[in-house]
RNA sequence: GGGCGCGUAGCUCAGUCGGUCAGAGCGCCUCCCUUACAAGGAGGAGGUCGGCGGUUCGAUCCCGUCCGCGCCCACCA
């Protein structure tokens, strides 16, 4: 006698609270590590930032996540999913900028006592030191980690929060140095001083997979340059302050308005200086006049003109966007130059224009034009290509085999969709350049690097001095470089550190070394890597996934994961991405207090893998009204009279309508099998709960009189075995979809975690000798019975005079044993009416019904 | 401009290796307090499967083309 202990009012509320807290203190979903590598299912979670607050479509594709992760550990694989917080970089300074009111100023000393301010003043932020500044991030970041970890664990993630890991924790620091030093030692590392695109006012580089284009409003400018005779030569340009730049005219080879031109120089306007008309394949007749003003830098085309056609460096904008307050020593004429000195781009802009007015050099009013232009994602000015030093990271942009390696790996990766494997092509396809890993920024992993210097005080970058891989990690503005004393620091004969912070996709890249223990835990390291699955958002193949793939490349020489599960993204009623500057965003504590954590999971899961799906309240409703009925189903099946788990056996199962049941669970449970397998938990889902409603409306209908013992006891065995086997299955099929209220029921008459029980096997539901045809047959006539009370508005137990059942012969032989079940739920008290028809007239079961007078 | 995905009931989406495939849920309408469930149940109405061609005995499903939508990439003269 098996104990059920049935709650007297079963509810959703609070089950979140209730089992999340045992499965934590049970450690339900603990790795524990396993003999070998085939029994691990490991999971490279994404470590979400953490700069604000999660979203509904963080709850989406955390969800698709955590449903294959706890299909894995019912299918009984020691699953190790670890959760990181992606806390450095420019996001949290950002953050901490904003919340606090300060800013970092790196010359500033550390005070040790220092407070932030009571009421931050966002127009007058207060300047701290870098240390000061590094411990706000810290704090600050411990906050929001808090309020993250409630959301997932509410939302039932079954993370190991004991596998937590941070990206600016020491450990994190010594990955990611530790693998640039290897990096850097193949000589995949490298400093390079070029052009940069550069955001003046984070005054920081910006690599490729950083940037976007706006649609930004600017004007044409048609202004002159001269020919030796004085006649113009008309350029049109939307950056005319950067005449003072111009280096070239370029224009087609091929276009024949120019062709007298090339190899001659012509003057520029206001400056008078000489610069060449060359012609190059890059420039567009059709765009513009035809022939381009190529300045450094005004965009990526100038830099490759710059490049190709060894052009003179002319660059008057610094770092903070401004322009240079030194006259520029290539001018014919400075004099103009003194209006412009000092100004910001906008201004010298406008400037400029009212410059080369009065000298009629421009020869048309400016015409209005929308372009495209290139800003950092982050940032909210344009960017400006600067020459900077910094260092870059090979990544197939500049190396033709190791690109075709990478598209290799591409290749060799499982793709879930499949079709996101051409965004990874695309984007390797289209790389231009390596990856700039170097931020001029303070909270993130330092560069593990120092320079000497030489008598002059100038550093040796070509001979960088590093630390031994045992003394990471390392502070090089704390610490001095290895040889050399403290007091050596920035002084002629000693060392400078490297002042700048590694891109935080750098550190990022390394989650799948960070955590499974690469160089730290051997022995976990060799069951977790590669691992198995890499779920994350479309939007980051680029960024993230690309990345890593390049990282575990480079240093392992492998994949860091089998397969990529890409989710789509919640995005608003009208299809747009919910993002907080739009003010479409939906805070998901409230929806997740509102409809419950399981339904708000059933919504996640009826997203499929990749496609986007737009937020609906309405959709969250139908997720609650499974979960209850689950609820009420089980209460309903454990609490029938003299019902006992332990007597649950297919062997029980002795009627018709019973083994057809268990026939078509058995097709459910193979088929929802098939579907997590391939990392469709939507269709798993799908299959389980067409079979669930109609399990509900039909069957458990048509047996429940006899359950509660109207034909017997014998009859009733079989009712009760058939639905207690159907409940035990089904609540582990919806386990990874509905944990709570799966656990809930589970708990009321067994022991351990649903969530640690085997997933189910087909034969559990007994030989496959059931006619799982017979439920469609039964659905007929129930549904005719049905329809015939409803259309008469009677209630649905008005009684029915006669039933008349017309067929093939084996159809209705099929339907004698359910007579008696048929008779109880459409309360039939009349004769039922047997018309056989051949099987090849007609393959269908007419039903005719007749009520009986009110 | 290139790539990818998508256009099926008012809404969100399944589906068809071409022939009972025109489906589900929501919404809507009507009805029903039936002892698991009114935070429920039953029934019903709704679509020439984006347009136009083609292949075929037959196309929503295959091919071509056009229109529309979304995402990614390129496009700053």
């Amino acid at each position: 006698m098996s104990v059920v202990n049935l709650p007297e009012h079963p509810a959703l509320e609070g089950l979140e609270a209730k089992w999340s807290a045992r499965w934590r203190d049970q450690g339900v979903h603990r790795f524990r590590r396993p003999a070998g590598r085939d029994q691990v299912f490991a999971i490279d979670t994404p470590p979400p930032t953490v700069s604000g607050s999660l979203h509904v479509g963080h709850v989406f594709s955390y969800t698709h996540t955590d449903l294959v992760a706890r299909y894995q550990r019912m299918r009984g694989k020691a699953v190790f999913y670890p959760m990181g917080w992606d806390d450095n970089g420019l996001p949290t300074e950002r953050r901490v900028q904003a919340y606090y009111g300060v800013r970092c100023d790196p010359s500033l000393p550390f005070e040790p006592d220092f407070q932030p301010p009571d009421q931050p003043d966002p127009k007058r932020p207060l300047a701290i030191s870098r240390a000061n500044f590094i411990a706000l991030c810290q704090q600050l970041t411990a906050i929001d980690e808090r309020a993250f970890e409630d959301l997932f664990t509410q939302l039932g993630l079954s993370v190991d929060w004991d596998l937590l890991y941070q990206t600016i924790s020491p450990e994190a620091i010594t990955v990611a140095q530790r693998a640039f030093l290897r990096n850097l030692a193949r000589g995949e590392a490298y400093l390079d001083f070029a052009p940069t695109l550069w955001d003046v006012t984070l005054q920081t580089a910006v690599a490729q997979a950083e940037l976007e284009d706006r649609q930004t409003a600017g004007a044409f400018h048609r202004i002159a340059f001269h020919r030796p005779d004085g006649s113009p030569v008309l350029v049109e340009t939307t950056r005319p302050e950067l005449v003072v730049s111009a280096c070239a005219l370029i224009a087609h080879p091929d276009d024949p308005r120019y062709q007298d031109l090339f190899g001659a120089t012509v003057a520029s306007p206001l400056f008078k200086v000489e610069v060449p008309v060359l012609a190059h394949r890059a420039a567009e007749m059709d765009k513009g006049a035809g022939i381009a003003m190529c300045c450094t830098f005004g965009d990526l085309t100038d830099v490759i003109w710059w490049r190709e056609l060894a052009l003179p460096t002319r660059t008057v904008i610094d770092r903070s966007g401004r322009f240079q307050t030194e006259t520029p020593d290539w001018l014919v004429d400075p004099a103009p130059y003194q209006a412009l000195a000092g100004k910001t781009v906008f201004s010298a802009r406008q400037t400029t224009v009212e410059l080369l007015r009065a000298t009629g050099e421009l020869v048309a009013e400016p015409w209005a034009v929308s372009r495209p232009v290139k800003f950092y994602e982050k940032g909210d000015k344009p960017l400006e290509i600067v020459s900077t030093r910094q260092w870059y990271l090979s990544n197939g942009g500049r190396d033709p085999d190791l690109k075709a390696q990478l598209l290799a790996r591409g290749r060799e990766l499982k793709w879930v969709p499949a079709h996101m494997a051409h965004r990874f092509e695309d984007w390797v396809n289209g790389l231009n350049g390596d990856w700039l890993v170097s931020r001029q920024r303070f909270f993130g992993v330092p560069f593990p690097v120092w320079y000497r210097l030489d008598a002059a005080g100038q550093p040796d970058f070509d001979h960088p001095v590093v630390p031994a891989e045992a003394d990471l990690p390392v502070d090089p503005m704390a610490q001095a470089a290895p040889g050399f004393e403290p007091g050596q620091r920035d002084r002629p004969g000693g060392f400078t550190a490297d002042p700048d912070v590694m891109d935080t996709w750098a550190t990022s890249s390394l989650t799948p070394h960070l955590a499974t223990g690469w160089e730290r835990d051997p022995e976990l390291f060799e069951l977790t890597f590669p691992m198995d699955l890499a779920p994350q958002a479309h939007d980051i193949i680029r960024t993230w996934l690309f990345s890593r793939v390049v990282r575990s490349h480079l240093e392992n020489g492998c994949l860091p994961w089998r397969r990529a599960a890409l989710s789509g993204f919640v995005v608003d009623p009208d299809r747009k991405k919910m993002s907080k500057s739009k003010g479409n965003v939906v805070v998901p504590t409230d929806v997740l207090e509102r409809f419950g954590s399981d339904a708000v999971r059933w919504r996640a899961a009826m997203a499929r893998p990749g496609a986007d799906s737009p937020f609906d309240q309405a959709q969250m409703k139908v997720g609650r009204r499974l979960a209850t009925k689950i609820l009420n189903l089980s209460r309903f099946i454990l609490g029938l009279p003299d019902n006992d788990p332990a007597q649950w056996s297919p062997t029980v199962v002795d009627q018709a309508v019973d083994r057809a049941m268990l026939a078509r669970l058995r097709q459910v449970v193979t088929q929802a099998t098939a579907a997590y397998e391939a990392f469709e938990y939507s269709d798993a889902l799908e299959t389980t709960e067409k079979f669930f409603w109609t399990f509900c409306d039909d069957y458990v209908e048509l047996v429940k009189e006899r359950a509660y013992g109207a034909q017997g006891d014998r009859a009733a065995a079989s009712a009760r075995a058939g639905l207690g086997l159907a409940l035990d299955i089904l609540l582990r099929l919806f386990a990874p979809t509905c944990p709570f209220v799966t656990e809930e029921v589970w708990s009321w008459w067994h022991d351990g975690s649903i969530h640690l029980s085997a997933w189910p096997q087909p034969d559990e539901a007994g030989p496959p000798d059931g006619d799982p045809g017979l439920l469609d047959q039964l659905s007929t006539v129930l549904t005719a019975v049905r329809g015939a009370k409803s259309q008469a508005k009677a209630s649905m137990r008005a009684a029915v005079a006669q039933l008349e059942l017309a067929g093939p012969e084996a159809v209705l032989e099929a339907l004698q044993p359910v007579v008696a079940d048929l008779k109880a739920v459409g309360h039939i008290v009349g004769p039922i009416r047997w018309t056989a028809r051949p099987p090849d007239t007609t393959t269908g079961l007419m039903v005719a019904v007749v009520l009986a007078e009110a």
